[in-house]
DNA sequence: TTGCTATTTTGCTAATTAGCCAAATATCAA
DNA sequence: TTGATATTTGGCTAATTAGCAAAATAGCAA
Protein backbone atom coordinates (compact mmCIF):
# COMPACT_ATOMS: atom_id res chain seq x y z
CA UNK A 1 0.00 0.00 0.00
CA UNK A 2 2.46 2.68 0.95
CA UNK A 3 5.63 2.09 2.72
CA UNK A 4 6.78 4.74 5.44
CA UNK A 5 3.41 5.33 7.83
CA UNK A 6 3.45 3.68 11.11
CA UNK A 7 0.96 0.46 11.29
CA UNK A 8 -1.41 2.06 13.87
CA UNK A 9 -2.69 3.78 10.61
CA UNK A 10 -3.33 0.98 9.13
CA UNK A 11 -5.63 -1.00 11.70
CA UNK A 12 -7.34 2.77 11.98
CA UNK A 13 -8.68 2.48 8.27
CA UNK A 14 -9.59 -1.45 8.36
CA UNK A 15 -12.15 0.18 11.25
CA UNK A 16 -13.12 2.86 9.04
CA UNK A 17 -13.23 1.08 5.94
CA UNK A 18 -15.62 -1.23 7.59
CA UNK A 19 -17.81 1.61 8.56
CA UNK A 20 -17.65 2.89 4.80
CA UNK A 21 -20.54 1.33 2.99
CA UNK A 22 -24.61 2.31 3.10
CA UNK A 23 -25.34 -0.83 4.36
CA UNK A 24 -23.14 -1.40 7.33
CA UNK A 25 -24.40 2.31 8.63
CA UNK A 26 -27.66 1.11 8.31
CA UNK A 27 -26.86 -2.12 9.93
CA UNK A 28 -24.90 -0.03 12.36
CA UNK A 29 -28.05 2.61 13.68
CA UNK A 30 -30.24 -0.21 13.44
CA UNK A 31 -27.84 -2.61 16.15
CA UNK A 32 -27.63 0.75 18.13
CA UNK A 33 -31.78 0.31 18.90
CA UNK A 34 -30.73 -3.77 20.35
CA UNK A 35 -29.69 -6.90 19.20
CA UNK A 36 -30.54 -8.43 15.53
CA UNK A 37 -29.99 -11.39 13.57
CA UNK A 38 -29.29 -11.64 10.00
CA UNK A 39 -32.75 -12.79 8.80
CA UNK A 40 -34.16 -9.40 10.76
CA UNK A 41 -31.73 -6.74 8.56
CA UNK A 42 -32.54 -8.90 5.42
CA UNK A 43 -36.16 -7.63 5.06
CA UNK A 44 -35.20 -4.07 6.12
CA UNK A 45 -32.08 -3.53 3.39
CA UNK A 46 -33.22 -5.74 0.71
CA UNK A 47 -30.36 -6.94 -0.14
CA UNK A 48 -29.38 -11.47 -0.82
CA UNK A 49 -29.07 -12.59 2.54
CA UNK A 50 -25.79 -13.92 1.87
CA UNK A 51 -25.08 -10.40 1.08
CA UNK A 52 -26.08 -9.09 4.60
CA UNK A 53 -24.07 -11.84 6.00
CA UNK A 54 -20.99 -10.42 4.59
CA UNK A 55 -21.57 -7.53 5.67
CA UNK A 56 -21.95 -8.40 9.15
CA UNK A 57 -18.69 -10.59 9.03
CA UNK A 58 -16.59 -7.65 7.25
CA UNK A 59 -18.53 -5.87 11.10
CA UNK A 60 -17.14 -8.27 13.32
CA UNK A 61 -13.82 -8.82 11.78
CA UNK A 62 -13.52 -4.84 11.98
CA UNK A 63 -13.84 -6.01 15.76
CA UNK A 64 -17.61 -3.48 15.96
CA UNK A 65 -20.15 -5.86 16.12
CA UNK A 66 -20.25 -8.86 18.36
CA UNK A 67 -22.24 -11.99 17.50
CA UNK A 68 -24.18 -14.95 19.88
CA UNK A 69 -25.76 -17.83 18.86
CA UNK A 70 -29.85 -18.64 20.45
CA UNK A 71 -31.29 -20.83 19.13
CA UNK A 72 -31.48 -21.54 15.92
CA UNK A 73 -30.41 -17.24 15.63
CA UNK A 74 -27.45 -15.63 15.93
CA UNK A 75 -28.04 -12.35 17.92
CA UNK A 76 -25.37 -9.57 16.32
CA UNK A 77 -25.06 -6.08 18.95
CA UNK A 78 -22.78 -3.18 18.86
CA UNK A 79 -19.66 -3.64 20.61
CA UNK A 80 -18.70 -0.18 20.91
CA UNK A 81 -22.10 2.16 20.87
CA UNK A 82 -19.40 5.90 20.50
CA UNK A 83 -19.02 4.91 17.01
CA UNK A 84 -22.64 6.61 16.84
CA UNK A 85 -21.60 9.53 18.05
CA UNK A 86 -19.45 9.64 15.04
CA UNK A 87 -22.60 9.87 12.85
CA UNK A 88 -23.68 13.10 13.93
CA UNK A 89 -19.90 14.83 13.43
CA UNK A 90 -20.45 13.09 9.40
CA UNK A 91 -23.61 14.88 9.10
CA UNK A 92 -21.93 18.16 10.69
CA UNK A 93 -20.04 17.73 7.45
CA UNK A 94 -22.64 17.16 5.14
CA UNK A 95 -24.54 20.26 6.22
CA UNK A 96 -21.18 22.12 6.05
CA UNK A 97 -20.45 20.97 2.48
CA UNK A 98 -24.42 22.18 1.78
CA UNK A 99 -24.04 25.46 3.28
CA UNK A 100 -20.58 26.40 1.07
CA UNK A 101 -23.11 24.64 -1.32
CA UNK A 102 -25.54 27.77 -1.31
CA UNK A 103 -22.43 29.97 -0.79
CA UNK A 104 -21.19 29.55 -3.75
CA UNK A 105 -24.86 29.88 -5.89
CA UNK A 106 -25.44 33.00 -3.79
CA UNK A 107 -21.90 34.85 -4.56
CA UNK A 108 -22.83 33.49 -8.17
CA UNK A 109 -25.73 35.49 -8.36
CA UNK A 110 -27.69 32.44 -9.03
CA UNK A 111 -31.25 32.76 -6.78
CA UNK A 112 -31.59 29.51 -5.09
CA UNK A 113 -35.49 28.71 -4.77
CA UNK A 114 -36.52 28.32 -1.84
CA UNK A 115 -38.60 25.00 -2.14
CA UNK B 1 -25.03 -1.09 -4.91
CA UNK B 2 -28.38 -1.56 -3.18
CA UNK B 3 -32.14 -0.79 -3.66
CA UNK B 4 -33.82 0.19 -0.68
CA UNK B 5 -31.92 2.15 1.49
CA UNK B 6 -32.98 5.90 1.89
CA UNK B 7 -29.70 8.08 0.10
CA UNK B 8 -28.46 9.80 3.47
CA UNK B 9 -26.43 6.70 3.77
CA UNK B 10 -24.93 6.57 0.80
CA UNK B 11 -23.77 10.36 1.77
CA UNK B 12 -22.71 9.13 5.06
CA UNK B 13 -20.92 6.39 3.58
CA UNK B 14 -18.59 8.54 0.78
CA UNK B 15 -17.71 10.51 3.95
CA UNK B 16 -17.00 7.87 6.15
CA UNK B 17 -14.99 5.93 2.92
CA UNK B 18 -12.76 8.88 1.74
CA UNK B 19 -11.45 8.46 5.96
CA UNK B 20 -10.63 4.66 5.16
CA UNK B 21 -7.46 4.91 4.24
CA UNK B 22 -3.93 5.19 5.82
CA UNK B 23 -2.50 7.90 4.35
CA UNK B 24 -5.80 9.94 4.72
CA UNK B 25 -5.83 9.22 8.15
CA UNK B 26 -2.37 10.31 8.90
CA UNK B 27 -3.51 13.72 6.50
CA UNK B 28 -6.45 14.43 8.67
CA UNK B 29 -4.14 14.12 11.96
CA UNK B 30 -1.60 16.63 9.90
CA UNK B 31 -4.21 18.65 9.07
CA UNK B 32 -5.68 19.30 13.02
CA UNK B 33 -2.22 20.54 13.63
CA UNK B 34 -2.47 23.14 10.83
CA UNK B 35 -2.77 23.97 6.86
CA UNK B 36 -0.21 21.78 5.13
CA UNK B 37 0.49 21.87 1.32
CA UNK B 38 1.17 19.04 -1.05
CA UNK B 39 4.67 19.22 -1.01
CA UNK B 40 5.06 19.11 2.95
CA UNK B 41 2.88 15.69 3.30
CA UNK B 42 4.20 13.92 0.66
CA UNK B 43 7.51 14.11 2.75
CA UNK B 44 5.69 12.32 5.45
CA UNK B 45 3.99 10.01 3.65
CA UNK B 46 6.88 8.85 1.22
CA UNK B 47 4.00 8.23 -1.80
CA UNK B 48 4.33 9.83 -5.03
CA UNK B 49 3.40 13.22 -5.05
CA UNK B 50 0.47 12.28 -7.17
CA UNK B 51 -0.72 10.04 -5.44
CA UNK B 52 -0.73 12.56 -1.90
CA UNK B 53 -2.88 14.94 -3.92
CA UNK B 54 -5.19 12.47 -5.01
CA UNK B 55 -5.61 11.61 -1.37
CA UNK B 56 -5.84 15.28 -0.53
CA UNK B 57 -8.85 15.22 -3.65
CA UNK B 58 -11.07 12.51 -2.21
CA UNK B 59 -10.98 14.29 1.15
CA UNK B 60 -11.64 17.55 -0.67
CA UNK B 61 -14.88 15.81 -2.79
CA UNK B 62 -15.80 14.19 0.33
CA UNK B 63 -16.22 17.93 2.10
CA UNK B 64 -13.46 17.05 4.68
CA UNK B 65 -10.92 19.10 3.64
CA UNK B 66 -10.48 23.20 2.19
CA UNK B 67 -7.86 24.40 -0.12
CA UNK B 68 -6.77 27.97 -0.54
CA UNK B 69 -4.24 28.79 -2.91
CA UNK B 70 -1.57 31.18 -1.87
CA UNK B 71 1.28 32.35 -3.91
CA UNK B 72 2.18 29.08 -5.63
CA UNK B 73 0.99 26.94 -3.12
CA UNK B 74 -1.66 25.42 -2.32
CA UNK B 75 -3.20 24.75 1.52
CA UNK B 76 -4.94 22.03 2.94
CA UNK B 77 -7.09 22.52 6.10
CA UNK B 78 -9.73 20.74 8.19
CA UNK B 79 -13.13 21.92 7.59
CA UNK B 80 -14.73 19.89 11.01
CA UNK B 81 -11.97 19.23 13.16
CA UNK B 82 -14.86 17.01 15.14
CA UNK B 83 -13.63 13.81 12.51
CA UNK B 84 -10.69 13.84 15.49
CA UNK B 85 -12.79 12.97 18.23
CA UNK B 86 -13.62 9.85 15.97
CA UNK B 87 -10.14 8.63 15.56
CA UNK B 88 -10.77 8.10 19.66
CA UNK B 89 -13.44 5.95 19.43
CA UNK B 90 -11.57 3.52 16.92
CA UNK B 91 -8.70 3.52 19.36
CA UNK B 92 -11.16 2.08 21.96
CA UNK B 93 -12.59 -0.31 19.11
CA UNK B 94 -9.10 -1.25 18.82
CA UNK B 95 -8.21 -1.72 22.67
CA UNK B 96 -11.67 -3.97 23.01
CA UNK B 97 -10.95 -5.79 20.33
CA UNK B 98 -7.24 -6.59 21.90
CA UNK B 99 -8.90 -7.25 25.16
CA UNK B 100 -11.07 -9.83 23.92
CA UNK B 101 -7.81 -11.80 22.13
CA UNK B 102 -6.48 -11.64 25.69
CA UNK B 103 -9.31 -12.93 26.95
CA UNK B 104 -9.56 -15.71 24.40
CA UNK B 105 -6.08 -16.76 24.97
CA UNK B 106 -6.34 -16.75 29.24
CA UNK B 107 -9.06 -19.04 29.01
CA UNK B 108 -7.53 -21.19 26.60
CA UNK B 109 -4.78 -22.02 28.84
CA UNK B 110 -2.25 -20.15 26.64
CA UNK B 111 -0.43 -18.06 28.84
CA UNK B 112 0.21 -14.94 26.96
CA UNK B 113 4.20 -13.71 27.79
CA UNK B 114 3.39 -10.35 29.55
CA UNK B 115 6.31 -8.90 27.37
C1' DT C 1 9.77 34.65 -23.61
C1' DT C 2 12.33 30.71 -20.69
C1' DG C 3 12.98 28.32 -16.55
C1' DC C 4 11.72 26.68 -11.96
C1' DT C 5 8.59 25.05 -8.54
C1' DA C 6 4.04 23.29 -7.05
C1' DT C 7 0.16 20.77 -8.19
C1' DT C 8 -3.18 18.19 -10.86
C1' DT C 9 -4.62 15.13 -14.55
C1' DT C 10 -4.21 11.16 -17.57
C1' DG C 11 -3.12 6.48 -18.64
C1' DC C 12 -2.28 2.30 -17.24
C1' DT C 13 -2.09 -2.16 -14.21
C1' DA C 14 -2.84 -4.69 -10.00
C1' DA C 15 -5.65 -5.42 -6.11
C1' DT C 16 -9.86 -5.12 -3.64
C1' DT C 17 -14.79 -5.07 -3.06
C1' DA C 18 -19.87 -5.85 -3.75
C1' DG C 19 -23.34 -8.62 -5.17
C1' DC C 20 -25.91 -12.63 -6.52
C1' DC C 21 -26.71 -17.57 -6.75
C1' DA C 22 -25.86 -22.10 -5.31
C1' DA C 23 -24.01 -25.16 -2.09
C1' DA C 24 -22.66 -26.24 2.53
C1' DT C 25 -23.36 -26.16 7.59
C1' DA C 26 -26.02 -26.05 11.86
C1' DT C 27 -30.04 -26.42 14.85
C1' DC C 28 -34.34 -28.02 16.01
C1' DA C 29 -38.60 -30.84 15.58
C1' DA C 30 -41.17 -34.59 14.07
C1' DT D 1 -33.81 -40.37 9.67
C1' DT D 2 -36.24 -36.24 6.96
C1' DG D 3 -37.70 -31.58 6.72
C1' DA D 4 -37.72 -26.72 7.82
C1' DT D 5 -35.31 -22.63 9.14
C1' DA D 6 -31.09 -19.69 9.86
C1' DT D 7 -26.66 -18.62 8.48
C1' DT D 8 -22.23 -18.94 6.19
C1' DT D 9 -19.11 -20.07 2.41
C1' DG D 10 -17.52 -20.59 -2.39
C1' DG D 11 -17.60 -19.25 -7.14
C1' DC D 12 -18.01 -15.96 -10.26
C1' DT D 13 -18.37 -11.18 -12.63
C1' DA D 14 -18.59 -6.21 -12.57
C1' DA D 15 -17.13 -2.09 -10.49
C1' DT D 16 -14.05 0.56 -7.77
C1' DT D 17 -9.65 1.89 -5.91
C1' DA D 18 -4.53 2.61 -5.25
C1' DG D 19 -0.33 3.52 -7.09
C1' DC D 20 3.25 5.15 -10.19
C1' DA D 21 5.10 7.68 -14.08
C1' DA D 22 4.53 11.00 -17.54
C1' DA D 23 2.27 14.92 -19.30
C1' DA D 24 -0.34 19.06 -18.48
C1' DT D 25 -1.41 23.32 -15.87
C1' DA D 26 -0.42 27.38 -13.01
C1' DG D 27 2.34 31.05 -10.74
C1' DC D 28 6.42 33.56 -10.23
C1' DA D 29 10.94 35.46 -11.45
C1' DA D 30 14.45 36.70 -14.53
Amino acid sequence: MKKGLPPQYEARANIIKAMGHPARLFIIEELNRGERCVNDLTGMIGSDVSTVSKHLSVLKNAGLVHDEKRGTSIYYSLCCPCILDFINCVETVLRTGAEKQMDIARCCGIGAKSN
